[in-house]
DNA sequence: GTGATTGCAAATCTTTTGCACTAAA
DNA sequence: TTTAGTGCAAAAGATTTGCAATCAC
């Protein structure tokens, strides 16, 4: 199930995007879709297909996730230098970010409000304001 | 001159961070910290000392400058996969990030007001709230 | 068929590490 | 001295790329 996506099912979503409905595509966007909001790296999911019998390169595990993120189904999260998170929720949301599981957890975009959004430079426009929690542990000395 | 920070000098500055002022710690943070507000990767300071004639290797810049992120006299900031940005301005403060440029501009921290902060899931404190707001030239179609 | 896609291995890029050498206290 | 710090080169980890083989249309 596609939930939050206006589409029937997966062929259709990758269609939609103009993109050829592979195999590989196909089975990697079910396991990204078919279960809820998602936070993955790419490493992750490249584990996840091959567990589930579907052979993939990690190398189109990459090309494929920045596909999706280029056509809106996926967004690029950037809380960790070094590794890169893809999130499914493509909704106005922000993150915790736990920084010593390295876990993230949603944020509904209604559930904060950035007040007084500063005017972007000249010539410049908005993309995304992202807002992201760092927490840790409490009895933690961890910086 | 180090402005917002309590020390005269670079030797006391690293002297309180509990580091011995070397030749190649005081030449780096005298380039940090000598002229206001940076936002610097390592590559960029270790040319910046390369070019005023300081040798110091690579490693020992990503050394340095990590320990002075501990010391809290830096913050590292994370907006771009694969590349750390270091943050000579340690006030509460957010940023606009220029997708195209890499380029990194401050946003004092009472110019936004996060509203209705969420709490932290139980056994967790809030470290930090890190607002990025992304920004891009207007004409254009990079995503 | 033909053009897009895949997979592999190699390449790239940033960052970290091991260890002998050097310098600060 | 003694111990911390440095530099090099090698290693590590994530991601990208080149190119021949393969697949969707």
């Amino acid at each position: 199930m596609i939930a939050s996506r206006p589409y029937a099912n997966a062929v259709e979503l990758i269609r939609a995007a103009h993109l050829r409905p592979t195999r590989q595509r196909l089975a990697l966007a079910r396991l990204l879709f078919d279960s809820g909001d998602r936070h993955v790296t790419a490493e992750q999911l490249h584990n996840e297909a091959v567990t589930a019998q579907v052979p993939v390169s990690l190398a189109t595990v990459y090309n494929t996730l920045h596909q999706f993120v280029g056509a809106g189904l996926l967004r690029e999260v950037v809380v960790n230098p070094g590794r890169s998170y893809f999130d499914t929720n493509i909704r106005d949301h922000h993150h915790f970010f736990h920084e010593e599981s390295g876990q993230l957890t949603d944020i509904a975009g209604d559930r904060i409000e950035v007040k007084e959004l500063p005017k972007p430079p000249p010539g410049t426009a908005v993309r995304r304001v992202d807002v992201i929690i760092r927490i840790a542990e409490k009895n933690n000395d961890y910086k």
